[in-house]
DNA sequence: TGTACATCAGTGAACGCGCGTTCACTGATGTAC
DNA sequence: TGTACATCAGTGAACGCGCGTTCACTGATGTAC
């Protein structure tokens, strides 16, 4: 993704990119992406406000690249755990991509938020946003489309309602050619690991679910089930 | 909740602190909870900003205000619908304030991302925003509840793992007593009810979901099942 | 290898702005007798 | 009903602050011949 720079200027150039970048991704952490500040972070660095500019054309810009670095950072994560696993696993597989999200949220709330929470007004993601973005969707799918050339589907997913599944979008690449109730469920499970991501991070399930990593495993065994992923693949694998 | 204004005098305040609010709330709208601005809004009202200082002790104070104003809207939202059901019809309710939920999303998205969104930090959330918040799984819980004492749960939810329930907190009062497989599978509904309308509202199903009514419909409808509701219901209500 | 020029990184001052909050104040509205 | 006082709503000026962005500039680094 990054090309490596050539001249010597060039690398310097790339560094203090990354410096403004981790500088101000600690701003985030600190007092979230409302408070980022390009006087701030300059002043972090002990460089003046101005000088930013060389480097990013306006503070947009820089939010902007936060946003793309937190998309590829979770997917990177994302894909890792899930490379990591047995290809025939699925269930192995499903859970350590799952678990990669958690444990990423986890470790970088605001950079989670700043993506997944509530978008600001005004300000309109770039078109680059959306390759990173679709990399956690792409692996969730993968899994699925693995499973579903492995014969998999071991149950064969309730489908509720027919009609609904034509609401799904022809877009969806990697899945194309499974049957669109599979599909359908797949999303279902999508929104339910996001839905209990952000759940448990923004503080909604204080007061419900005292124990975050058990009811994340059981959780994860029912989207198992859901997109008819054999539970007792794990076992064999 | 509301304590009727006796004096002509206090009876004006609380018009003026209601004008606030919904000049705050328009400002919400447009711009964004973290642009949000004391002045701003005394400037829409024709009013100095330090006059403010006379309803709301600081910004803060005013936030809290926002945040509690929409939980308790969102949850008198539900409690109407589910009110304008047949006591019997499980599914009607199920779908009724599960509709609830995404209408009054959909209409009023910024003040949804006030409460569901990340989180502002620096800023805690005080101890009067929990009643409010919780009249809408305490709706949901209700329908559950019901199901139960209608001798509900045709479908008996399969429980996946069993010790994972532990996870549940006992203190959900309103389901005392129900099986914990069935509190379980009702917390999963939940969370996929407000991670899909989050999704939905922050942008990250487009390209996957074109038609969310009929995915929403869908969606419900296999939340029913797996709540144990009797889809039918609906047909003989 | 050496010179002349172009590019780039970084500075410091300035512009114009909006913010939250305080404070001493003026009138109007309410209360006690 | 009328007077004396207390409470409250609302004002305007001020404090001190931080912000994004621009602009003319100085040196250092690179490039062409």
């Amino acid at each position: 993704m990054t090309v490596k720079p050539e001249t010597p200027r060039a690398r310097a150039r790339a560094a203090v990119v990354e410096e403004i970048k981790a500088a101000a991704r600690a701003q985030l952490a600190e007092r979230g992406a409302a408070a980022l500040s390009v006087r701030h972070v300059a002043r972090d660095l002990g460089m003046s406000s101005s000088g930013m500019y060389r480097y990013f054309a306006s503070r947009d810009d820089l939010l902007t690249a936060l946003i793309i670095d937190a998309y590829d950072a979770l997917g990177e994560a994302v894909e890792r755990a899930d490379a990591a696993v047995d290809r025939a696993d699925l269930f192995g597989r499903w859970w350590a991509a799952a678990s990669a999200v958690r444990t990423w949220a986890k470790a970088r709330p605001q950079e989670y938020g700043l993506v997944y929470g509530s978008p600001v007004p005004g300000y309109t993601a770039p078109q680059a946003t959306v390759g990173p973005a679709s990399r956690v969707p792409l692996a969730l799918a993968a899994i699925l489309r693995d499973a579903s050339a492995q014969g998999g589907f071991a149950t064969p997913a309730a489908s509720v309602s027919t009609d609904a599944e034509l609401a799904i979008s022809k877009a969806i690449e990697p899945l194309s050619g499974l049957p669109v109730s599979v599909i359908a469920n797949g999303v279902v499970a999508w929104v339910e690991l996001f839905g209990f991501v952000s759940f448990e991070l923004f503080g909604h399930l204080v007061g419900s679910v005292d124990d975050g990593d058990t009811f994340f495993r059981f959780l994860c065994e029912r989207m198992a089930v859901m997109i008819g992923i054999e539970t007792g693949a794990r076992l064999s694998g």
